[in-house]
DNA sequence: ATTAAAAAAGACCGATCGGTCTTAAAATTG
DNA sequence: CAATTTTAAGACCGATCGGTCTTTTTTAAT
């Protein structure tokens, strides 16, 4: 009991990873099963097929993406502080070791959202979830006197998921600086639309 | 002769949309025979293999957005409006038939950045291409003076791209309207930071 | 109309795909 | 320690993958 259960979680660890980098199409059953040094059998033991394991893992890469801003979060007092740290945090998910693909979510609205809807409607909740832990960290600013009264939360918390998403795809074939420029010009916005003057 | 150039140019078409939409490795080749109407003989009378195809195909794709931009931008006379058109033909690529996948620039980028090579280092030089022709439309501005003399190509240039693109990504499985606060948000970065004031 | 050349068909290939099932090893239970 | 149950191995399966090759059809040239 307690060997299967390490077991089932290693597996989906691994092809979380995997199949962040290499896409659900671009990753076989053998890649997996190099990655878990598993056969066939101890593998079909815990999952039914490939897709259950994408699900599962999809769910555990998000949850690892929501821990990141957590951990970091845990340390800020003011809103403010939160919010650069989302900021920063989101510049740096590529570098978290096991997230070397970039942000699981975009990737899999890439990868999946025309061959595979529970994969599909997986990304757009936890785009939804994310959007709205933003939102509540906006709100928090506002109701403590920090944020101006008229800030846009739903509109504050898109701007940040596209231009960092943006800046980390294209990391993946450019230069990085794109992404020091999203977290520049985003802490901008902050200063000029979002704190009181 | 005739027919065989129509032949390729056809592949190519239709695989170049394949492709955008589920990626190369999402893409069979039983797929493009059926979306070409041809059997094997009549694909790989014209190429080699699936990733002269994809290689080919990613050209057009490419190809087909600059002249996207170029036919728009032709209607423009000031390069205030020529930012404006930039920033709308972006918004508006998803639409453009046979893009219905988004930007093949960075659906390829995610998709095959980490699997192809040659794949990636294409990616890499189009967004290159498309940096250079955005950042050209901001130096005609500042020579023209209606731009500021400080006005960063660079970092403009590199802006509207990862905002757009992270916004035609999200709108894969979120609703559009991020697309349209993009275009809000560029247009007042533009009245802001880059039109004289 | 005949011939030569180009294009497309489709049978065929080995490799790999995701998935099943029987068997052996390992861990848990009494 | 013995019995039972869980876990993993690995042989096996049909389907499909990308790719080759021979044959037929279509087109162009004379």
């Amino acid at each position: 009991m307690t060997k299967g259960l390490n077991t089932r979680e290693k597996i989906i660890s691994k092809s979380a990873e995997l199949f962040n980098v290499h896409g659900y199409h671009g990753c076989s059953l053998s890649d997996i099963m190099e990655a878990t040094d598993l056969k066939k059998g101890g593998i079909y033991n815990h999952f039914k097929n490939k897709d259950e394991i994408a699900l599962e893992a999809f769910d555990y890469s998000f949850k690892k993406m929501l821990k990141q801003f957590r951990k970091r979060l845990d340390y800020d007092k003011t809103p403010t502080e939160k919010l650069h740290s989302i900021i920063e945090v989101y510049a740096e998910l590529a570098s978290v070791p096991g997230m070397e693909g970039g942000c699981p979510i975009f990737n899999t609205a890439v990868d999946a959202s025309n061959t595979h809807p529970l994969l599909k409607q997986k990304a757009n909740e936890a785009i939804n979830s994310l959007k709205k832990y933003i939102e509540i960290k906006v709100r928090e600013g506002i109701a403590s006197g920090e944020f101006r009264k008229d800030a846009d939360q739903n509109d504050l918390a898109t701007l940040i998921i596209i231009t960092l998403e943006g800046a980390i795809i294209m990391s993946r074939v450019n230069d990085k600086s794109c992404i020091d420029l999203a977290v520049k010009t985003l802490k901008r916005y902050l200063k000029e639309r979002i704190y009181k003057p």
